[in-house]
DNA sequence: ATAATAATAGGAATGATTACTATTTATTTT
DNA sequence: AAAATAAATAGTAATCATTCCTATTATTAT
């Protein structure tokens, strides 16, 4: 993989925010520093940086987002806002009984927790 | 929500099997016994079914699936085959944690468990 | 500096889903 | 039972996210 400063000006917005954002805002983004970057670029770009390792792809509901954060972690998502709150959840207790139950072999839970948000909340 | 034979031929195929169909199939199995049924019947159904509260609709990467299991349970996805088997999950330690620590409050957990089912582990 | 080729811009194509509209059908009223 | 009503449908067009295609441009090795 050698080096496009596409690629690097999308790595670095993914990079500076916590946000975990969509194609289409990566895409506006960019196109403040390289006005006439394409769509296209940086869709490819995003599956090139995933494949790589240096980031993560979530997919909220139908619509796929970018987290700069690969470590194992998962989302709180406010059902009013839609905003996704990192949270490290290591219990992996469930693994083995998973594992004798269903001879699953368990590599990566993908959580998404739905609820109210502090912003939100009614009490 | 009045009666139609949409509908209701829509609700049976998705009560008769455990494969969390996509709107696509519904679409193909319900042609079988209204051949000039429209794609566009099928997914407005599926939605208002859903809105009745008589199915669930699961988010399987960008693609939806519906489930006429509308009990609060997750599922294990084999990223071989993409098979997704049920599995109840009902440990809500952690939701007096999440309130505590990010002033959120739990309405469910969707959960993804990746990894390899019986059919396709190595050993 | 040149050659080789990976990456790009721009636009067309795809796939899932939703919206639109004239017509049909289930229910209500007479 | 026939007419009135309004919800639901078929068929098609439109939308949205994403991927594919291709001639051109930019990076890197020689």
């Amino acid at each position: 993989m050698r080096f496009s400063h596409q690629r690097q000006t999308i790595r670095d917005i993914v990079y500076k925010t916590n946000s975990h954002p969509t194609a289409d805002w990566v895409f506006l983004e960019a196109k403040k520093t390289i006005p006439n970057i394409s769509l296209g670029t940086v869709y490819r770009n995003l599956k090139q940086l995933e494949e790589f390792g240096d980031i993560k792809t979530i997919y909220d509901g139908n619509i796929a987002r970018y987290d700069w954060n690969t470590e194992p972690h998962n989302h709180l998502k406010c059902k009013n806002c839609g905003d996704l709150i990192d949270i490290v959840l290591s219990d992996k207790s469930i693994h083995p009984k998973i594992k004798k139950d269903f001879k699953f072999n368990v590599d990566k839970v993908e959580m998404f927790i739905i609820g109210t948000c502090k912003k939100h909340a009614k009490t």
